[in-house]
DNA sequence: GATGAATGAGTATTCATTCAT
DNA sequence: GATGAATGAATACTCATTCAT
């Protein structure tokens, strides 16, 4: 028929900001902050550059706005787990860290994580949310992982105030690596290689020698 | 005679080009790539924005230039201690970390790892750079390391594909946390305290059970 | 019946215009052209920004209505006063000015003055309108007026290409004013005082001396 | 010779502000603030948008140094002719009116007191500049003229907090003229003539009737 | 070598205008 | 008629880079 013809523009009010906020996580990711052009932002998503300013009062505001949404929802999950489980602590702390290696891949943990690290000098109020709100947060579910753990005699004495960032070092390690120097490597990571052998390595430097 | 008095300038031309990479070399660390001003990267060595354009053919060559000299002087140490050892695999990885944090505060490492893992998807030519002479490097001196603690019966059997990555991670993590999250922590983590425990933790995972 | 309640808008198409004008008088006046954003205009309007398009073509059309609702119905009251009345010229002239200054007040008289003066150069079409339907009429009747008070032996000789300017000047000044400095004077002028000041003043000027 | 093609740009520290502030100056007197475009000013004063930068914060930092620059000159010249005048105040009068009339055509003073009278609502900051160097100072004058007058009996009993505005107007009436509705009139006013009337009119208006 | 004035492409942001609902 | 989501041209401002001195 003769009014086939697409329209200019449709509307999408409830859609458009995932959208926009996807297309926007996507560019930070890969160019950081300062090199994100707006202009691709837009494009990526499919608008004009005018409607990214309905929905963000500005890049920073879109910044801040795609952390959130990508963060909040992961946290939580963790910490339910933590309270309700039954087994070893060594089967809970496996679970965890399975837990967390899958949002991984579905969240875009990674992109996330590199994006915090890179941009939390320039951002510090940003830098603090994300430390209140994911880093801490997580901190604490591991050292009522690890205190559950010596309670019950599974592991050895251990100094909590240094110990969760030392156990999740591998994997944040390996959430950064993704996006910066996997693509080096000729032969690269086998994720699930490489998270077997943290587990039983870092296990076996937390439980008591028998 | 008259002209005896001392020039203006001495300026030893040689300096130059180092005083322009340090000042270039913080400014980077700070606020990345995109966001450091050329301008403020003269002012603070110094000379004026055309000074810069003398030594280095433009901002991204200079970031490479910083990041090279940087980088390399601080690789072949942790090499030659590695061929000259005498003494338990476990004192050696004591040793060959101890020497690492050392450059930490030093060389400024950690500004430049954070820099790295920051910039490295804008940069995949620098990224390779980096990986082959430092990364690569750094992971085929603990394959050996590591193969050394097996072949004497010191360590457990581990996949060398993945374990120098996990190893590394505690430290790195630490770097990069000095230059992000490190100022929103009410009580920041002791350096000390950390690698007692990281070292701790790692060699019993590492070591046979007897 | 059941429909007799009252629908949920019966807004006055009608008055619809008006509130527009109104509202845009206000903050063209406030801010000049350039500076008025539709957006608000809508917003104080309280419609929103597409009903203004069904009623005006575009901004510069929206502005061209407001000077003419504005001005056109303060036009004729003067020269209907000029050919009615009985008495000197000096009390005629007296009851002239008196009447505008009461437009000062009722119509917004003073902003659009300032707004025809800072707008004009912009809107040369705009600008000639204003020039014929107003300056130049009040104009001629303002020579009618002193002629009258030549012919009668009350007013000295004059040349009538220029009195009517000076004559207006200090009134059109004070209308200017008010939207422009007399926020920045500690003691902002008294209306009445000034009115009395110039009257007598400019009477005195203009009658015969005996 | 073939080294002639002119240069990209020429060094012209010294006379480039002069330079740009007379370009922005009559851009801003024939458009407006707002309507003024930064491009246009670099273009028209023969230089890159960029340098506009180099001399000038912003474009409301360039508006309130055209106004400074061309202002402050004027404004000393009448203060000095006042205190050392000796002769009849009526031709006082005359001599600082006629210093006037020559400014506006030199200084653009007609332009700057137009522009002022346009912004002032948009730039409170600029127009309390303005009202203490330019208005009051100059009816700081006025009081004084008039009061030299009244004290040696050659002009009436005057309101002293009113007199100065309106003695002012229409001259400043004349210079907002120039730049509104001057081109609209088939018989542009004579200045001369125009000034002549004013004079006769308002020292007639002002003098002791005897 | 060293300078810093000048450049101009690039980018965030605004806002008058359109049009599907 | 009325709406407001979407548009995109326009514009202030930045900053890496050049080059006459």
């Amino acid at each position: 028929m003769l009014n086939e013809a697409k329209p200019r523009w449709t509307r999408r009010k409830d859609a458009r900001p995932q959208e926009l906020l996807s297309a926007a996580l996507a560019l930070f990711v890969e160019h950081g902050f300062a090199a994100t052009r707006l202009d691709e932002v837009a494009r990526r998503a499919g608008v004009s550059k005018g409607t990214l300013y309905l929905y963000f009062e500005n890049k920073e505001e879109l910044f801040k706005a795609v952390i959130r949404a990508t963060i909040v929802p992961n946290i939580e999950q963790s910490e339910q787990l933590m309270s309700s489980f039954k087994g070893s602590t060594a089967e809970l702390f496996r679970e965890v860290i399975g837990r967390w290696c899958e949002q991984i891949n579905t969240a875009n943990m990674a992109g996330i994580c590199k994006l915090m690290f890179a941009e939390a000098s320039n951002f510090p109020e940003l830098a603090q949310f994300y430390h209140t709100e994911v880093i801490a947060r997580n901190e604490q579910m591991l050292i009522k992982l690890l205190q559950r753990g010596v309670d019950e005699g599974e592991f050895r004495e251990l100094d909590l105030t240094v110990m969760p960032k030392i156990i999740t070092a591998p994997i944040v390690m390996f959430m950064l690596w993704c996006n910066s120097f996997n693509a080096c490597e000729s032969h690269p990571v086998v994720f699930a290689d490489y998270v077997d052998s943290y587990l039983s390595t870092m296990l076996t430097g937390l439980m008591k020698n028998k």
